[in-house]
DNA sequence: AATCATTTTGGGAACGATCCCAAAATTGGA
DNA sequence: TCCAATTTTGGGATCGTTCCCAAAATGATT
């Protein structure tokens, strides 16, 4: 097709080594350069890099392998993914999971068939613990975000749930809170396992009630929170409730406010995310803020590690949200 | 590194010729086959993809270049593109443009380099008129979705926004509305030149009323709507307004309540997008759906059409959006 | 059994880079 | 000016595929 290494050598009069070693930033004598340099402006020459990449062995590439793409909560994560990659001269692709598991036993094929060096897994959705252990037998770099299944083996990084639950139930327990309601999220997603168990370690720690009656589920939608929150209000006894999403919260504060109760001063709700709309609701939403970026960075430090033959920690790194105080909790 | 198809020609008995044969569908005795399977299996053996694509000089494979990969508006659109794509054979990969235009002149060093096939360019920036006319010039299969720039000889899709607010003024028309107010958006966007456009064309035709005062804009947020609500009460004689995205008619709609109006009684308002929050707020925003799967099919087609070395309209090719009847409007 | 048509196979030349190693050119010092 | 040390260059092998073409094997027909 374009022009070729040889092409260039020709032209500048000089031999394709030559060439190589300028492309590749090597020193050449001065006026071979300016020679090499005029003859890739006129010819307009590009490198091949599927050849480079055939006999290199190596892409300087990582993969990014993302459940759905446009999720909001990933664009934190891929931007301190991209931050670290930058950093070391590496790019970055990525792939939709959604489009390639279609007919491809998974995304390995990327690494076997030398698309990328190393690959990143981004999802929040529970995994499978058969294919955790397969992931375990992977002959190459690979990093985890997300749920880790417990599961000892691997280089995963994720969100302390677990830690941002405690922080929204310690932080109503010192407002004089006792008895707290929990909406749950989708039992698909990988969170929802670990911030439930914080919720109810967190909750007996402190001696704190919470009946089964008292806990319900939704889609993390506005419209399941506030249908699982006038679920809720069927029952009583419940000072404060802890939504396990922001969106969630949302449509729970719409439902206990057009029951005729007034939030905070009837009814406490924190929510989990800090999502953009969550401090432009009346009143603001107190939540936690998921460090995102510090998750995204440390996969793509511990990918980077593998690739370059260090050693590396397999076992889930888990990074504490911070609470963010607003204006939908009230002392007790 | 890993085994080659000259290890599995040997573990087989046969040649690599027969073994790239067999991999790539073609007719082989049974027995042979047979050999090949159980060699491939016990070795492990993936082909090299770089090796492949050098000799054929192709990749299967198309790149979407994204400005913001996490962008909610391109979900939609991005299904569009995967669905032909899977359908014609080709894998998608998507590159962040943020990241690549950094240290890179352009995304263009993917289609010269050989990495993929094709470019769909993604974004809904207002584009740069100069490197719209150098993106003319470019040799390879090329796709734009979003702002054409007026500009003729490139393949481009976009949302035909002028037609839109068209809808939407002529709604407003058909209830009795004559005097309109309209919160524009960034500068940046593109699509705020026509849909400015179109409000003024479809107003100015159907003799409607639309004082300077009565235009303003706002960044795209809830808090911007709200902002620039705030500031066009501050003028009076309109009956309605039009809000260039749902995000600001939210933040718009607030400001109308909280100056003590009733919507629609008091105030009728629309939106632009149909983002999912906009059935749930209330009262629920009359507003503009965008065809984004359908505008994503086409870029997709016109792309593989130059792929296959078919001719194309280099033009812009507008999908209309669809009027999206709910109660956030009443007759005058 | 012999001939011919048709499958099926194997060898070797690309593809366009990198990189080793030896040859050529340059530099410096006496 | 000459020789040794150093820098710069060029040739050729290599990476792992595909694909052309001729050779070998198979099958059909008489």
């Amino acid at each position: 097709m374009g022009p070729t290494i040889h092409d260039v050598a020709r032209v500048a009069n000089t031999s394709k080594s030559t060439v190589s070693r300028y492309l590749n930033g090597q020193k050449v004598k001065k006026d071979t350069e300016e020679a090499l340099e005029r003859a890739i402006q006129s010819l307009n020459y590009h490198r091949n890099e599927n050849a480079r990449r055939l006999v290199m062995s190596r892409t300087n590439t990582i993969g990014i392998v993302v459940d759905n793409i446009s999720n909001i909560f990933y664009s934190g994560i891929i931007r301190g993914i991209e931050a670290v990659a930058n950093r070391k001269g590496y790019n970055c692709i990525f792939y939709s999971g959604t489009s390639n598991s279609k007919h491809e036993a998974s995304f390995l094929h990327l690494l076997y068939e030398g698309h990328v060096d190393g690959i990143i897994l981004l999802s929040f959705q529970k995994r499978d613990q058969q294919e955790l252990a397969r992931m375990i037998e992977v002959p190459y770099p690979l990093a985890l975000i997300g749920d880790h299944g417990e599961l000892d083996g691997l280089f995963s990084v994720d969100i302390d749930n677990a830690s941002g639950v405690a922080d929204l139930v310690t932080y109503l327990h010192g407002l004089g809170h006792r008895r707290v309601a929990y909406i749950s999220g989708p039992a698909h997603m990988g969170p929802i396992k670990y911030r439930l168990k914080g919720l109810q370690q967190t909750m007996s720690a402190l001696e704190m009630e919470c009946r089964p009656e008292w806990i319900v589920n939704s889609d993390w939608t506005n419209q399941g929170g506030y249908e699982a929150m006038n679920e809720l209000l069927q029952h009583e006894g419940f000072t404060a409730v802890i939504a396990s999403s922001d969106e969630t919260a949302i449509g729970a504060l719409r439902a206990i406010q057009e029951s005729g109760r007034q939030v905070p001063e009837q009814m406490s709700i924190v929510g989990f995310d800090d999502i953009t709309l969550s401090s432009w609701v009346s009143p603001k939403l107190t939540t936690v803020r998921q460090p995102l970026q510090d998750v995204g960075m440390k996969a793509a430090e511990g990918l980077f590690a593998q690739i370059e033959g260090e050693d590396v920690e397999r076992t889930a790194h888990l990074y504490k949200p911070t609470l963010m105080i607003r204006q939908s909790c009230t002392t007790l």
